[in-house]
DNA sequence: AACACTATCTATAACTC
DNA sequence: TGAGTTATAGATAGTGT
């Protein structure tokens, strides 16, 4: 859309992302905007950029249409439960892909960070040591996640095989 | 964009709208989706359509952005920071509770995974193998963001101590 | 009625000042 | 270097099936 065509691929140079990313930024909302008038529909658009910024859209505002989601996305959850669908199969690899998507997010931040502390490094002693602890409670989390993981695997696995063979290879990946 | 040029106003035809509807809605999503690639930002759109039936893109998930908007909209309102170092430090902080808060949502997808594949256990074999591959790329890149996390650990303990000290805590920690 | 098609309009990447 | 311009890629309104 525009001199030359472009991959759908992260931005190195800052200047440009910066540019690219106020463009489109404005781009996105105009047509949030035209499609929120031209179809009645209501509309809540939420933007952070790499620098944490946030900006935001909303038609009729950002926080009523967040409410409604939040209303509407319990229920459906509720009706999920006890009600069971073939498609959910192709909605859980979408969800994984989400995930690894956001996976993927989380180690660039994770290498941000590595760069804000090295230039920080001396200047905040007290603050340093709630940073830490934040980072310690962090990788606990990601472990009980990784955990998690684990446990979804076995499901996997009990759904393919017969039971006996499932608590050798389970056994045998918790000592890795 | 397209045949004809139409005015940004309400399409009466209801066919005709809720076609233009699902065109645009996929349209911005679209939209959103390379923009989070390109410029890294954090994303999430709702939108409910005339029917109020709700739609939702989100990177890296709709309620972990939410949820990241709302915390931040409630720190505005609070006083200013203003000394230099302490709002980078803050916004540091906040950054890792912004993360933590996206571990919370993945470990809450992940029960929700298990809960759908114990129902669904015997139905699509051929799926699961692609589900077991997906999972295990998947735990490779927890992995390496927990190692991530790490380094970042090491950096907050160059920041506090002689440095001498730290090679051993790296090493006992690799160990385990 | 959910697709595919395509002529046409719109967004924007690179450029300019 | 931010705001405006332009050539081109991309989105889509109307259409066909």
């Amino acid at each position: 859309m525009g001199r030359r065509k472009i991959e759908i691929a992260a931005v190195k140079d800052p200047n440009t992302r910066q540019v690219t990313f106020s463009k489109r930024r404005t781009g996105l909302f105009k047509k949030a905007n035209e499609l929120s008038i031209l179809c009645g529909a209501e509309i809540a658009i939420v933007v952070f950029s790499i620098g944490n910024r946030p900006y935001s859209f909303g038609h009729p505002g950002v926080d009523a249409v967040a409410a409604k989601f939040l209303r509407h996305e319990t229920k459906s959850n509720d009706v999920k439960q006890n009600n069971v669908e073939v498609g959910d199969i192709s909605r859980l690899n979408q969800q994984l892909l989400d995930i690894e998507a956001q996976i993927l997010v989380e180690e660039k931040k994770g290498l941000e960070h590595d760069q804000i502390l090295k230039q920080h490094q001396l200047s905040q002693p007290s603050q340093f040591k709630q940073l830490q602890d934040s980072y310690l409670e962090l990788q606990r989390r990601v472990k009980d996640y990784t955990d998690a993981i684990e446990v979804s695997e076995c499901l996997i696995l009990l759904a393919q095989q017969p039971v006996v063979e499932i608590t050798k290879q389970v056994k045998k990946r918790r000592k890795n």
